[in-house]
RNA sequence: GGGGUCGUAGCUCAGUUUGGUUAGAGCGCUUGCCUGUCACGCAAGAAGUCGCGAGUUCGAGUCUCGUCGGCCCCGCCA
């Protein structure tokens, strides 16, 4: 097929281009056929320019262009005209001119597409990710994978200048026993045995430390075989950094250095550095929540000391038991009805805990269901430690401090979604510090990792790993954004005894650490630098940034929740023989 | 593994509460007319496995059970 090949892109046209021949590509995204007249508004990634096609013009191409149906693929040569008086177009770039068609060629028809191939489309996603292909020609779509790109190529900039070594490492590794969900590949070579993808190059960065590489970064897919969420997908790109002979400050400030870059290239918004620093310990008792939305008030006071003495046994005998009793004031809800109150009091019962206490302050004072056993004067004074107002609802939960704080945290970032207390044109940026190292898994009946088993506890802390390991804090930190965890690193233990005391207090075995962790405790008997690092959701940062409700519209072809790609129908059935190569037979 | 919600024309949806004539609308599509449109206009037309499978019933888009799929959430995600 004769063509000729573009000289201009369809978003490229001005006035100064009046007069000059030229040859546009792309696609037909609209037709307007008047008859004697045709419009055509042709499409590609750089914008849309409207061609005219009409006997006076070149009576040849006037009757193929009849022909010209939507996304049709066509190869245009004609002339840039100015527009007539009154038909310029304000709401394109190349609104002021024409182009004139003289020759037309069609490249390829187009069946009609399910949907329409403009932005603000109401369709259901799963038309869209069958056709990705079409999604991905609208011109939103390619807007964020543009996006997506910039911040590529600012990642791989900034790292560079402060002298970080892009090294790549293995997509199939070994399966580690801790944290998320291996995905496994069978080796044909070594039957009965299997690699695992990454979940990250954790171990393989904290050997580039060992190695003498100093400064590491990478942006990499990591893959974990857990269940999906709006913000989560099976694979998924992290930009991975380790870095030796540093402490916390100085990931933190490497960091916030990239979190500004991408604010100002990208969204051209100055954001402060540092950024704030919360405790692990103030977000949970502030904002019920290790990754806290700051972008609203709504928080918390601690309650105990009032009521531990009160006759709301309710409330006493908890405190006596240990428990907290906490809560928040909401702005206008002592207007709440019965029936909304009820429906809140569900919607805590149904998070776990024993149910929901209100006392709602008016200007004629407390108006509350429990103030017959608290008592006029605590309930002002819990109404005070609240912040309370005339007019608002201090909603008080009491339950173990984990469970009280978690659900108020729920019952919070309900609250702000339901009263609308969230400014959308906000960002807020902190660091949330000192996680306690262990938590409990009551599936497990062991101590697993917060963060991961190669954390370093706080050296002020590390006696309490031989006395009381819940209350060792670790060296680790998140970076939050707007809600969502955005980043998490940690310093690293980087001697022996001590990762393998580590190992010993999360149940792993000498024996089981040596097969799983072996090359890295032999690692570091060889002079292991002291080391920390930290991991981006790339994705995740690129939803935010870009005002995207999925972490799917980021990512070029994501899975649906049940992980499923339907435009290529993966995952599949694969062929006995191929089972039989991998030693694998089906249950 | 659990909860919620949705599934009717190519698309978005109404119709389901209370089973009953030929399942409708807008957009899109097709054809014709139309020389300055850009949400072109006007006229006519085609288009349905009511997700799928059983069941109840004289009769099921509508009721029951099962099942598949999309989305959101809990668990899970160091």
């Amino acid at each position: 097929m004769q063509y000729k090949k573009r000289t201009h892109t369809c978003g490229e046209l001005r006035p100064s281009h009046i007069g000059q021949p030229i040859t546009l590509t792309g696609w037909v995204d609209t037709r307007r056929d008047l008859g004697g007249v045709i419009f055509i508004d042709l499409r590609d990634r750089y914008g849309i320019t409207q061609v005219v096609f009409g006997p006076q013009y070149e009576e040849k191409a006037h009757q193929l262009a009849k022909e010209l149906r939507s996304e049709y693929v066509i190869s245009v040569t004609g002339k840039v005209e100015q527009r007539p008086e009154g038909t310029i177009n304000p709401k394109i770039l190349t609104g002021e001119v024409d182009v004139v068609g003289m020759e037309l060629v069609i490249l390829n028809k187009a069946e009609n597409p399910p949907f329409a191939i403009e932005d603000d489309i109401d369709t259901n996603e799963d038309l869209r990710l069958k056709y990705r292909y079409l999604d991905l020609r609208r011109s939103e779509m390619q807007k964020r994978l543009l996006f997506r790109h910039k911040m590529y190529q600012i990642t791989r900039k900034y790292f560079d200048e402060h002298n970080f070594v892009e090294i790549e490492t293995p997509v199939l590794m070994k399966s580690t026993p801790e944290g998320a969900r291996d995905f496994l590949v069978p080796s044909r070579i070594n039957p009965g045995k299997f690699y695992a993808l990454p979940q990250s190059p954790q171990t393989y960065k904290q050997i580039l430390m060992v190695a003498g590489f100093d400064r590491y970064f990478q942006v990499v897919k990591c893959f974990r075989d857990e269940d999906l969420r709006a913000d989560r997908q099976p694979e998924f790109t992290q930009i991975d950094v380790e870095m030796s002979f540093i402490d916390e400050l100085d990931i933190q400030t490497i960091v916030e250095g990239l979190m500004k870059k991408f604010f100002k290239e990208l969204l051209n918004i100055e954001v402060q550095t540092p950024f704030p620093r919360l405790s692990y310990k103030e977000a949970m008792e502030g904002y019920g929540s290790d990754k806290p939305d700051l972008r609203f008030g709504l928080k918390f006071a601690d309650f105990s000391e009032l009521v531990k003495d009160s006759g709301f046994k309710v409330f006493s005998e908890s405190v006596k038991k240990g428990n907290v009793v906490a809560g928040f004031a909401v702005p206008g809800g002592a207007g709440f009805t019965r029936n909304q109150m009820d429906n809140l009091v569900d919607f805590t019962k149904s998070l776990g805990v024993g149910g929901l206490a209100y006392i709602k302050l008016t200007d004629k004072g407390i108006d509350s269901a429990i103030e017959k056993f608290l008592g006029n004067e605590i309930c002002l004074k819990i109404c005070e430690a609240a912040g309370a107002k005339p007019g608002d609802n201090v909603f008080i939960v009491s339950d173990t401090w984990q469970k009280t704080y978690s659900t108020l945290g729920t019952l919070r970032l309900e609250m702000a979604k339901r009263l609308n207390l969230t400014d959308e044109n906000k960002w807020n940026l902190l660091w949330v510090v000192d996680f306690p190292m262990f938590e409990y898994s009551e599936e497990e009946k062991r101590f697993v990792a917060m963060h991961h088993p190669f954390t370093s506890p706080k050296p002020e802390d590390e006696h309490f790993l031989n006395t009381d390991p819940p209350k060792a804090r670790a060296r680790a930190y998140d970076l939050v954004l707007n809600g969502n965890e955005i980043a998490g690193g940690s310093i690293r233990i980087f001697n022996s005894e001590m990762q393998s005391k580590v190992f010993s207090l999360l149940g792993i075995g000498t024996e089981e650490a040596k097969t799983k962790f072996g090359f890295m405790l032999d690692a570091f008997k060889f002079g292991a630098p002291p080391h920390g690092g930290i991991a981006f959701g790339f994705d995740r940062i690129a939803m935010l940034l870009t005002n995207s409700k999925s972490i799917r519209d980021v990512i070029a072809f994501p899975k649906t929740s049940s992980g499923y790609s339907l435009m290529d129908d993966n995952p599949s059935e694969v062929d006995k023989k191929q089972l039989d190569e991998l030693h694998i037979k089906l249950k």
